[in-house]
DNA sequence: AATGAATGAGCCTTCATTCAT
DNA sequence: AATGAATGAAGGCTCATTCAT
């Protein structure tokens, strides 16, 4: 299977019982919201069962953060690695961003408002994943304001506003919602090409 | 003092010192991750001297989001009262929403990230505030539209996202920031204009 | 009005605010299961009004064991006082026990089963309280039987018997049941005629 | 083992800790004067090692009131099973009342004295169970009265009258006392022989 | 005489975690 | 590998009581 289609694709999420029944947990009650039993009961296992697997439950937390945060960074390389134009390299990580809070809509969710809940060291690394990704898409608006492609001028400020408005997306996004998948994507793509504006 | 400048004044927020002290709490620890005698702490109260105030964890939670909705609410229909262009009234409400979660920061994004904390029928309430805000916008968008201003024939989901932009501005606006506040609210606004495109 | 029919007659209960309050709360969920505020909230006075008037829960609590005691006993003697056969004495202050147990009923059984609650000198106070009236009882039986009148020879365990099943009366009776107040005490006399036996 | 004798035999009460530990506690302070801490102590169980057994506080007072009820219920059947004229029914139905009431005082007391901190469901059923054994009574004596055996017409009330008397058997019996536990009954059955009467 | 505000101590319950079996 | 039993710490909340006004 070749790179560059990779990323675009999102088999059922296959976590680990336990993570999948923490991920349903923290995305319904927060990380403090949910208890360890919420989540030995979701995936029918013991407490010392579920310590088993974990060692605690910022454990889960984090596998679970990190696990994201990997597939998102792996996800947006690939989307950029085929590209060459910057409007292509814009509207490919645009999309992959939009695809990922579509189809990874839970972990993207849990993952963004539970970073807090990290512990300090945790979310050092948190937060260089997310800032990596950010200078991704910074770097793309830059490249293409300097080759007379985009408008805006403020590329780190648009680029913000454009992961704002992916993240937004898994919190509404539904797969039996009116609109088709690519329809919700091409919309998207559309409003960020408007956020950076054409030359 | 005139309703057309009213809502873009914001005087250091008045709170009562317990709802003060849960907001900052609530802003860095979440709603599960507060406890009341941490709020109590914060408000230099004894926790029986803060239930002397409110009823119980969740009727300060209640209190709080109520007031930031209410907040809101007034200053977004101010915002839109003296405006009669679209594109006018399209900005201005733009700014309002802006400005609104520059400034009363932490209280916004409790009130967005803390919702589901509610218990169901409050959370409805907070649900058909934030419904009636995006009505607005929608509202305004469509108008544009059908006014041959607006491009975009996707006023929800333009909607949807220019809100989105808007909270997201909470999440890292700082006062002692590099930009002034009223150059950051020109390029959010600027940035909303994109993505409802010009015709 | 004559003191031999004084004993005989229970106008209206006519309890300070506070203590009707206690009494009632007591009597319904007991002085444990009874805060102060809701001594207060029933007496429609702020809780440090209700401390004007007495200094401590306890305080109401003795105040009214005390209270009902001395009713009792002052009633008991003044049944005997007019009385000479032993098998009238007997009658009158069988009548006594039960019609006081019917017609202050809550009182009654709030100090029988709260007295445990009492702080131990209060507590010894009120045991020798029982105990007075308790040897009334037991010395009019031990009188009848040496006087040939009652069969049993077991005075103090028919007299415990006798007012166990005057107490009793306080847990069941009601102004509005089928039985007339006549009736009720007539029963009981007879009741308890049956346990000395005669001879 | 004949079921005739079962019901007179009292083996040391063999409750699990907790409800023991619970038992006394309720006995000397009632349930609102114990605190799970109480209990848990008297158990020499930590808080939630008490928790580990029963869910609740409520929960607690609900087996032990089961138990005695259930105990009280089966041991009253039994002790009429094998009784046929009216009088022998009426002596076993007592003496097995007065036994349960000195030999499972505290449980008896307690079940008797917190039936109103039960919650109302609860409660409902141990009315339930109480009125049936007062049935039993009830019956017997009417039965008796009937027969020309008993001497009283009011079967309701000489049966609560009687079931007082053994209750309140609890309240002072003790095991060491100046009698025999068989001159106890002998005594209590002879007052409540006294109270229905002969004919 | 009466009240709003306040508190130390304690309430029942649940937390994350461990350990013997 | 899996569970029942256990716990120190902490959770939200209420207690009887006091005091400034």
């Amino acid at each position: 299977m070749g790179a560059s289609t990779d990323w675009r694709e999102y088999l059922p999420e296959d976590l680990p019982k336990v993570l999948d029944a923490a991920l349903q947990e923290f995305a319904e009650n927060g990380y403090h919201g949910t208890s360890i039993r919420d989540i030995a009961a979701r995936a029918k296992l013991s407490v010392p069962g579920l310590y088993h697997y974990h060692a605690s439950k910022q454990d889960i937390l984090v596998a679970l953060v990190t696990t994201v945060m990997n597939d998102l960074t792996t996800r947006c390389e690939a989307a950029l690695a085929t590209a060459t134009t910057p409007q292509d390299r814009f509207d490919r990580l645009v999309e992959c961003l939009v695809r990922f809070h579509m189809f990874r809509r839970e972990a993207a969710f849990v993952a963004a408002s539970e970073a807090r809940s990290l512990d300090p060291d945790q979310r050092r690394e948190y937060v260089a994943s997310r800032n990596r990704v950010q200078a991704m898409i910074d770097e793309v608006i830059a490249d293409g304001h300097a080759g007379g492609v985009f408008a805006t001028p403020y590329a780190k400020d648009a680029g913000r506003a454009i992961t704002t408005m992916a993240i937004g997306v898994a919190s509404w996004y539904r797969a039996d919602g009116a609109l088709s998948a690519d329809e919700v994507v091409r919309r998207q793509v559309e409003f960020a090409r408007g956020v950076v504006g054409r030359r």
